[in-house]
RNA sequence: GCAGACGUAGCUCAGUUGGUUAGAGCGUCGGAUUGUGGCUCCGAAGGUCGGUGGUUCAAAUCCACUCGUCUGUACCA
């Protein structure tokens, strides 16, 4: 026996997947939701390409030793390091500071692509993903970030969720900073620390209260006796920190009456400033905006736990959380966290000019909308119907001009059809081949139909059903089930009627 | 990145203290049925036991390393 050749592996790269037929409709079926909403609000699409210079991407500098941590990167032929984009936004900021002069203030956008990141990859968290963003470049007023806030939960409703099966959290960046300041960790040699301070508050749906006090405090050990470091703040303003994570309103927190006073007991302890009272009236005044415009607290909650642990963020912070059970392929009900989120970053432009230019924008995950959507039957991904089969029982040359014929005016009259393409000799094979498929209808014409100017239409979903009735295969083939004879002239009628009929009773059966 | 569990046919999984030719179900393909899907019956193909190295007369089984998957955790611009 000879030895096998090395046969190469076919493998995918891993984080990463083949997208099925299923996959694409249900993604352009949502992005096309999506955009229907964002044309409305005024924005208007932009592309930019999937690589941009290493550098104008953000912190991963071209002295950076690894810049492949978290990136996927390459080295042009003179030698700069590009990277794919992991987002959508640093390559806005980009294209904006490079057409400075020409694009119109305030900027409104939009655009979707893949985005890719070079990190561990999990279930539902893959390498490549896309992303459906929004931005208003140049606009510096709260009034814009309200509307972004407007805008998503109008997305959520235009994806088919109901009311209390979404909601929109909405905070203020500042609101944090001014807690930092108060506990004194404001300086910019705290900057490690305010950021871990901000990724324990962040785990506070993950944890719970002790889970956070822990992180804040001494550190906190999981399951696996893995130890993550605490940040160790005094337990006093540990309770401030909690104080605002539990609060489930701004009037749990504050007093706007007179002047600007808080209502919890540690929170009290601390001094205000600048940054707190900026924070407090910007929330007021988006909360203002939003409920004059019909936006209830069920559509859009303001609530000081909201963190987002990007560092970039300015101002008012807000992301997209869906209220209802998602469940995985095993049946596990899991956490499914935000499907969306952005703020105000009124920094990044200034980073290419010099000049302050705010922007507020957000981004939705149309990956991990559409696993949600799946789940919750909200995506229509059954409604494509495989094509009708004209199947072949002649092969030479004036049979399969005949089938293709019929295949042609069934095409032109709309309707979705194939010829049989494979060895047309094993009749039995086409069926089967007809029902893998899913296909409506089979076409059948053989010299005896030929010669008599008819054809025979066999409808495979009434037949599928009769199946279960005969169990003698001698029955089954000879009744020939479902199956109609019918004038050649009426091929195209026919098979219309047939079609509506089978599309009425799917309807029939999706209400019942 | 850290910690743990797991890796046997396309899929789901058996495989005894290390011992002949590694099995089953489902799926695939062929036939019964050369002009009719499903059911039933018969038959076949399909395996570097994740990879490499080691211990041993002998390794799917034990050891080391490595790759991959899953769980938790960290990071997530």
């Amino acid at each position: 026996m000879a030895k096998k050749p090395n046969k190469l592996k076919a493998r995918l790269p891993r984080g990463f997947v083949d997208r099925t037929a299923e996959d694409i409709r249900a993604t352009d079926e949502l992005t096309a939701k999506i955009r229907e909403v964002y044309e409305r609000y005024g924005f208007d699409p932009i592309e930019t390409p999937a690589f941009e210079y290493t550098d104008c991407l953000g912190k991963f500098l071209p002295d950076t030793d690894r810049p492949n941590a978290g990136v996927f990167s390459v080295q042009d032929d003179d030698e700069q390091w590009m990277s794919l984009r992991y987002d959508l936004t640093a390559p806005l900021a980009r294209h904006v500071s490079e057409n400075i002069n020409e694009i119109q203030m305030p900027y409104r956008t939009y655009r979707n692509g893949w985005v890719f990141r070079n990190e561990k990859p999990g279930p539902g968290r893959f390498r490549q993903f896309m992303q459906f963003d929004a931005d208003t470049v140049g606009a510096p007023g709260v009034q814009s970030d309200a509307e972004m806030c407007m805008m998503m939960a109008d997305v959520m409703e235009a994806l088919g969720l109901k009311r209390g099966q979404y909601v929109i959290r909405v905070n203020n960046r500042k609101i944090l900073d001014g807690v930092m300041e108060a506990i004194g960790l404001g300086g910019e040699d705290d900057t490690e620390r305010r950021l871990n301070v901000l990724r324990g508050m962040d785990k506070f749906d993950k944890f719970g209260a002790e889970g956070v006090r822990l992180l804040l405090g001494v550190g906190r050990k999981d399951e696996s006796g893995d130890f993550t470091a605490g940040v160790g703040l005094a337990e006093a303003h540990i309770d401030a920190i909690v104080e605002i994570l539990e609060a489930n309103s701004l009037d749990d927190l504050v007093d706007y009456s007179d002047g600007l006073t808080f209502k919890t007991k540690a929170l009290s302890t601390l001094t205000a400033n600048d940054n707190f009272e900026a924070g407090f009236n910007e929330l007021k005044l988006i909360s203002d905006l939003v409920r004059t415009a019909g936006y209830d607290k069920d559509r859009i909650s303001i609530d000081p736990s909201v963190v987002r642990g990007l560092e970039y963020y300015t101002g008012p912070v807000y992301e997209a959380e869906l209220l209802f059970d998602v469940t995985n392929e095993k049946g596990d009900v899991v956490q499914f966290g935000s499907v969306g989120g952005g703020g105000r970053y009124d920094g990044l432009v200034k980073r290419f000019t010099g000049r302050d230019v705010p922007a507020t924008g957000f981004s939705i995950g149309v990956s991990r909308l559409i696993t949600a959507l799946k789940n919750l039957g909200k995506l229509g991904t059954d409604d494509v119907i495989a094509p009708v089969l004209v199947t072949v029982m002649d092969g030479d040359t004036e049979g399969l001009t005949r089938y293709q014929k019929m295949v042609q005016d069934l095409r032109a009259a709309g309707v979705r059809a194939e010829m049989y393409q494979g060895n047309w000799k094993k009749f039995g094979n086409q069926l089967k081949y007809a029902d893998r498929r899913d296909c409506p209808l089979a076409i059948i014409q053989g010299s005896d139909e030929r010669a008599a100017g008819e054809i025979q239409i066999k409808d495979l979903i009434e037949g599928k059903r009769l199946s279960a009735e005969i169990e003698d295969n001698v029955t089954w083939r000879e009744s020939r089930p479902a199956q109609v004879t019918i004038k050649e002239a009426n091929l195209v009628d026919t098979v219309k009627t047939l079609l509506a009929q089978q599309d009425e009773d799917r309807q029939r059966q999706r209400e019942a």
